[in-house]
DNA sequence: GTGGTCTAGACCACT
DNA sequence: GTGGTCTAGACCACG
């Protein structure tokens, strides 16, 4: 079940993109697994039938899903691999930019080795962050 | 010198904003020091005087920059100080953010610290990272 | 409905902001609730959309509203309580510094409650005061 | 000796016109004294002639100083009464005015009692106040 | 349709 | 000269 923040500056389409793929990632959506159909999910999410076939055509376009004519969405075969090597090009770079940062400001590598620590020292770490 | 890439996703008017930050933070602005007037800057990086103006009354409104009328912008003081606390506050939690999404796709706590020690034995590190 | 004057030396985003607020304080837009597109407002009040563009982002600034792009703004959530709170801080200031300046030029205390008595006694209050 | 805050949103020229109608009202300017001429104070408070000029030409316009050609700027006969009159009504609305608003936000009239008697009750009340 | 950004130009008050 | 406000018009991303 994906769950949308209508508050959020993350553009609705973005968060359903996210949203699949985390499911993949997860295990909760299946590789070869057919997906809600367009109008399902955004009945489900309360939103216009356009801003997810807008999703929907991203991930067929980036190979996460694949569409098969008049039958619907499918997870695409590999995509769990392709998610999590993108994911974690994306969140590294994104890591050590701050990292970056926070050297430059003076933060010292002790400091964000003890930060770093308590993250895998949490054992429910669920949500995404967002800026 | 402030240096704008009118091609980036980033508005111009944050790129401004961020670069008057990085200014005060090297200390190539100083505190109470008087900045470019408004219609100098947009000449200088070819913008509209309203983008450098809405880019000046956002930073007025942190405290980063005070406005004299009929004199011009003027360095706040303090401003440094808050500008790093800030910074290390948003840069943190973007970094914990990233670990958090790291360690959730199975990256493990050596892998994370690897890249950390990478990055504080480079000595040059220096440019910004955005989003 | 929003009343401007065009002609007061209060800018017109100042007055959008301050009726806007009024109106969430007075229940007549409620918390939730979608308030008019900024395309909408600025033909009803006459004035350009980046005027009232300008009054939005600041309200939204101030948690007072909540921006949706595609969709619209609504009223946050807790911004009557937040409007009410910022609104007594302010306007005991204005008041409490009304006070010390009558008091240094002689006043006495018994006048100041005489008057503040009527203003009680009163039972139309109902136009607001800006400086 | 007049103090102007460069860092205060209100005008230099109107702090000058402020400072001076203080001064009369405490006695510290006598009514027919002399007053430093616009080249003196210019230099004393480290601003432009001009904006002096025009605070004196403001202060001569509503009675308060009298011009004398080639000779310089004297305090006016009656200025003290006239400043106080008009102190006592601005004041008076100012205080009333946010009272009002007070009022209708529902601070009850126990709570504003309560802050101007402390108001009465400190000895100092030395400052200005500005929004 | 919505909001967000930007440009080009104007007028005002202040120094 | 400075900043502050406003208008008129444009283009973009989002729903």
């Amino acid at each position: 079940m994906l769950t949308i923040d209508l508050y959020s500056r993350i553009p609705i389409y973005q968060q359903v993109i996210d949203g699949i793929k985390e499911q993949v990632l997860l295990g909760i959506l299946r590789e070869g697994e057919q997906i809600p159909s367009i109008r399902e999910l955004s009945v489900e999410i309360s939103t216009n039938p356009n801003t997810v076939s807008k999703s929907y055509s991203e991930l067929e376009r980036t190979g996460v899903l694949h569409a098969a004519v008049g039958k619907g969405y499918f997870v695409a075969i590999g995509a769990s691999e392709r998610i999590r090597k993108d994911m974690v090009f994306e969140e590294r770079k994104t890591l050590i930019g701050a990292a970056e940062n926070l050297k430059r400001i003076g933060i010292t590598e002790e400091e964000l080795q003890t930060w770093l620590r308590e993250v895998y020292q949490n054992e429910a770490t669920k949500e995404k962050n967002e800026t």
